[in-house]
DNA sequence: TCAAACTCGGTGCACCGGAG
DNA sequence: CTCCGGTGCACCGAGTTTGA
């Protein structure tokens, strides 16, 4: 059977075709300037007929822009961060193929700056998501430096820096101002890589739910760092010893390997200790007994940082309504 | 040999003619 | 004169073609 290819339309067959300008075509699609209702359906009318997409390219080139968004993300990263990497990435991607946009991933290792570099020399995008796990201050430097605007998904400590961040430390706060007020009054945190800031503002708030119901913190049952198995089984080992009445895990990952560390030692959870984590994923889904945890929207945090990005870039208005919050998910661990 | 002109598809601005 | 609805053309950037 013969194919028959299907004519791409140009804004100028468009045109041709309707016995109008181009200018007119391209004002019927953008919606900019003035132009009749009659001439706008009519164009309207053979663009859907003909499935007419406009040269994003060629669009490009006329505004002097790229329809491209980069996203940094850390070459190191592990694998208690990717799920949260997987729902990001597809908050930012709905978001930004929604305005034409498309994504670039660059993975950045450690403080080099080549990578970016080549985008911003090759002009490949129009704006920079950098993940949070990218905190060099090399990076930040550089990124401060690029003609290029950029947004931060985790807290930022410059004001100039725009960010999106999950309400880390009120979550922390509340995690733990829970199991407090549960009774228990040794808790143990479990923490992640420190050089994150997400781990310090949920280690905040861990120090201020204490502080506010007037419970001392057992500083030896501080584990930082605790994001492969070796280190979390230790921590395990060393919160029993001191008398741990619960732990506070700061993510899904840890808080899997501390159930199976307490597993091996045929501890019981909830009755022998509790446990609580954050994030809420499939890492602890079908887990018995189910795990209380904290649940992050983290798509729309993706979004989030997209839309402000786009917002930046003129695209697009700012909504007030894309907030960001947590549930808290209160289950048998804790019980 | 090499500078100038042209190519792609779309945008933005200056401007035009007709109607009120 | 002003407003409306439209036109014409320069321009975007980089590769290719033309022609002196």
């Amino acid at each position: 059977m013969e194919t028959e290819e299907k004519k791409i339309y140009t804004i100028e067959d468009i045109a041709r075709e309707l016995g109008v300008s181009k200018t007119t075509v391209s004002r019927a699609i953008s919606g900019k300037g003035r132009i009749s209702q009659a001439t706008r359906d009519r164009v309207r009318a053979f663009i859907k007929e003909h499935d007419y997409r406009p040269n994003v390219v060629a669009k490009g080139l006329a505004q002097r822009k790229t329809y491209n968004i980069a996203l940094l993300m850390p070459k190191d990263y592990v694998a208690t961060e990717f799920l949260f990497f997987k729902d990001c990435m597809n908050g930012i991607c709905e978001m930004a193929s929604s305005y034409e946009y498309d994504i670039i991933i660059s993975m950045i290792d450690g403080a080099d700056v080549s990578q970016i570099q080549r985008l911003e020399a090759n002009r490949k995008v129009d704006g920079i998501i950098v993940s949070r796990a990218v905190v060099s201050s090399k990076v930040q430097k550089y990124l401060k430096n690029c003609k290029e605007p950029y947004i931060l998904i985790g807290p930022s400590s410059d004001p100039e820096v725009p960010f999106v961040d999950n309400k880390n430390q009120e979550a922390g706060k509340e995690l733990t101002s829970i199991m407090l007020m549960k009774g228990f009054r040794n808790l143990a945190l479990l923490g992640g890589n420190q050089s994150y800031n997400v781990t310090g503002s949920r280690y905040q708030g861990f120090l201020e739910a204490h502080e506010e119901m007037g419970v001392s913190v057992n500083e030896n049952l501080i584990f930082m760092d605790t994001d492969n198995q070796a280190a979390v089984s230790d921590a395990v080992k060393r919160l029993l010893e001191e008398g741990a009445d619960g732990i506070v895990c700061m993510d899904d990952v840890i808080c899997s390997m501390c159930l199976s560390s307490l597993r091996e030692k045929k501890i019981s959870v909830p009755a022998e200790i509790k446990i609580a984590s954050m994030y809420d994923s499939k890492n602890l889904e079908y887990n018995n007994p189910p795990i209380t945890s904290i649940r992050f929207d983290t798509v729309r945090l993706g979004k989030m940082a997209c839309a402000k990005l786009l917002n930046i870039l003129g695209e697009k208005p700012l909504e007030d309504t894309l907030t960001l919050n947590y549930q808290v998910m209160l289950r048998e661990s804790t019980q």
